[in-house]
RNA sequence: CGGGAUGUGGCUCAGUUUGGUAGAGCGCUGUGUUUGGGACGCAGAGGCCCUAGGUUCGAAUCCUAGUAUCCCGACCA
């Protein structure tokens, strides 16, 4: 009892949400080095969810896996001026090797374009080579000062998408499909709404032509990048030399793009859906759909209830709902409840001896913790599957109106102030494109602009620039917030 | 790299002020009684007290240095 108080209260305690809820649900725990974390299995089972999804949508739209190395020749990483100059700071360089100093130095790899261009440009002669359309499941590893489990963590796990292709037009359209894949994947299966936007160029990635992301919001009123998808245009393939022959003979460098989402996705998850209890999970990428705890007695009835326990996990399999079947005897049902609460199971599934006598069931809904009593055995796969519908849906609703909630649309400093502080979330603006205003939110307001989003919503003739003051059509919509 | 906190059985921590050779709760093992929302009894196992020096007859405790992790800022997916 006085556990469970407890937990409650740190709960509330929005620093360190996060934190007990990646512990308590058993996603990951803490490594012995600094900044990276364990993913323990029922995370694992999580990211491999998302993975087996998206790794669908990428081959759907012709991209082939591949795996290039972890180690990179420090000198690879210099050939791109911005490149260099972005990533440097956060390389962990390895020095030595086989009892040695190592002439060249090798950089574990923070993001691959140097070695894939390194490669790309041995594969690629002739325009007839194109597109080429690569993608890999990698470890990456990036040294920042400060880390959080999942969102920033020394060591992280993500896949790395990288195209040729033989014009600018045809990248950027590339560019922009796997943005779209991207805001399919969180919304539809993570149940987390994102806007698609361009970066500014203070925001965009080192070396990119433009940079384009997913920004969600997290339940505590913070954005979260989820997503970036970068047209490089030639900047690697001019470093790089990967070049290639056109239809008309002509030597051109090949039009790059690269796109990547991460572990980060599960952060996401954890800070777009919880309550005080703990996590709650969309159907979609939960591990187990269902948990089917059995309430037994330690007598005959036990035998009534496994059974028909069995045969309702043969109804489950029937119908694609994973499951997970707890007959542990040690452990009190309560305790079972709590911990699949906490884990953010869909839905709970309790079978025992008296409900079975009547012919029912009882199902407990984690994500608005309703339970449901004498629910008839009879049919009970074919109802829990439409449930777990509702529920995905459900949650990508709520999750949609809590965005609206904390959407403002803001005309000045001060409007932008209140809703940074107080109301928290997104604020939609213009702005002029001046770089020093946007310095200005970050010191002033210890906020950015996520992106200039595709989705306009705002008149340009009518809302002034939030900074100038001043009307002008080409001023540009953004969304400002702060952010992880 | 600054600021703060903390390193003691598997976990959460007490003990440190005032040195005397280590405790609690939970968990774990066995066993019995329980069982429809966090049960209980009995019997057990389990600890280089972060590391290295120093002071002392004697250090978890005092001194010095180091180290690790967490939290808060500057940097970032």
């Amino acid at each position: 009892m006085k556990g469970q108080t407890k937990e409650k209260d740190h709960l509330k305690d929005s620093e360190s949400v996060l934190t007990d809820i990646a512990l308590n649900a058993q996603l990951a725990d803490y490594s012995p080095v600094k900044g990276c974390m364990v993913i323990r299995p029922y995370g694992y089972a999580i990211w491999e969810n998302i993975k087996a999804i998206l790794d669908k949508m990428i081959k759907d739209t012709g991209h082939e896996n591949a795996y290039f190395p972890m180690l990179i020749p420090e000198s690879f990483l210099q050939k791109e001026a911005e490149h260099v100059e972005g990533f440097a700071p956060e390389c962990a360089v390895v020095t030595h090797a086989g009892g040695k100093e190592l002439t060249e130095k090798y950089v574990l790899r923070p993001t691959s374009e140097t070695i894939i261009n390194h490669m790309f440009a041995k594969w690629i002669s002739s325009y007839r080579d194109l597109p080429l359309k690569i993608n890999q499941w990698a470890n990456v590893v990036r040294w920042e000062m400060r880390t959080r489990l999942f969102l920033r963590t020394t060591e992280f796990l993500w896949q790395e998408g990288h195209t040729c292709h033989a014009s600018f037009d045809e990248a950027q359209e590339e560019t922009l499909l796997m943005l779209s894949k991207y805001k399919e994947l969180l919304e539809e299966h993570l149940a987390v709404p994102v806007h698609t936007g361009m970066k500014t160029e203070s925001e965009k990635f080192a070396g990119a032509h433009s940079t384009y992301s997913i920004e969600a919001l997290m339940r505590d009123g913070k954005a979260l990048q989820a997503g970036t998808s970068h047209n490089l245009a030639q900047n690697f393939a001019k470093a790089f030399e990967t070049k290639f022959t056109t239809e008309n003979n002509q030597q051109d460098f090949a039009y790059q793009t690269s796109w990547g989402v991460s572990t980060r996705l599960i952060g996401a998850v954890i800070m777009g859906h919880h309550d005080e209890i703990g996590l709650i999970l969309p159907p979609r990428i939960a591990p187990y759909q269902v948990v089917i705890v059995p309430i037994l007695k330690k007598n005959d009835e036990n035998i009534l209830v496994l059974t028909e326990a069995k045969k309702i996990i043969e109804e489950l399999k029937a119908l694609n709902i994973s499951y997970k079947f707890d007959d542990r005897d040690n452990i009190s049902q309560g305790i079972k409840f709590n911990e699949y609460e906490q884990k953010g199971v869909p839905i709970r599934l309790v079978v025992g001896p008296k409900d079975l006598e009547n012919g029912f069931v009882e199902i407990h809904r984690r994500d608005t913790k309703s339970k449901e009593k004498d629910v008839p055995r009879a049919g009970i796969a074919e109802r829990l599957k439409s449930l777990l519908d509702t529920i995905q849906k459900d949650l990508l609703q709520r999750a949609l109106d809590y965005r609206k909630e904390h959407t403002q649309t803001v005309k000045n400093l001060d409007e932008l102030e209140d809703v940074l502080n107080n109301k928290t979330g997104f604020a939609r603006a213009m702005w002029n494109g001046d770089v020093a205003l946007e310095a200005l939110l970050k010191e002033r307001f210890k906020a950015s602009i996520r992106c200039i989003p595709d989705q306009r919503e705002l008149d340009a003739k009518i809302i002034p620039c939030i900074f100038s003051g001043i009307v002008y059509q080409n001023n540009k919509e953004i969304l400002i917030a702060k952010a992880y």
